[in-house]
DNA sequence: CTTGTGACTGTAC
DNA sequence: AGTACAGCCACAA
C-alpha cells in the first residue's frame, strides 16, 4: 500500500458531513503543500480498487467550489446529489459556496 | 530506468 | 473572463 495515500485517506475521511474540502485543502493538511494532484489521483485509485472503502470521496471537490471529474460524467452527477443529501447547497452552475461549505481543520 | 498521463492549482497573457 | 503554461507526485507501460 502507498503510505502516502494512506494519509489522503484518512484526511478526506476526517470531513464532517456536510462540509465540503478542496483537493489543495486536502494535500496541505496531509502534508503535501502541492500534491493536489495527488489527492485527486488517490480518489481515482479508490475506484480503481472497487473494493470497500469509507472513503467520502464526494466531499471532495475542486478549489472553484465545483465538481471535478475528468471521466464518467456520470459520477459527477452522482457526487452532486450525495452532497445535497448531506445538506450543501448547489449554486446556478453547479457551483457550492466555499465560504459557507467549506471545512475547517 | 524513461516516458506519458492524470478526480489539481496558481500565475500569467 | 477564457486560455496557456508550469510545478508536483504516483503509477502504468
Amino acid at each position: 500500500m502507498s503510505q502516502s495515500f494512506d494519509d489522503i485517506y484518512t484526511v478526506v475521511h476526517l470531513i464532517p458531513e456536510g462540509k465540503v474540502a478542496t483537493y489543495g485543502q486536502v494535500a496541505r493538511i496531509a502534508n503535501r503543500p502541492n500534491g493536489a494532484r495527488q489527492v485527486g489521483y488517490a480518489l481515482a485509485a479508490l475506484s480503481r480498487i472497487r473494493g470497500e472503502h469509507d472513503i467520502p470521496w464526494h466531499r471532495v471537490i475542486s478549489a472553484q467550489g465545483k465538481i471535478s471529474l475528468r471521466s464518467t460524467s456520470d459520477y459527477e452527477d452522482y457526487q452532486q446529489i450525495l452532497l445535497e443529501e448531506e445538506g450543501v447547497e448547489f449554486g446556478l452552475n453547479q457551483v457550492i459556496n466555499l465560504e459557507q461549505y467549506l471545512w475547517e481543520a
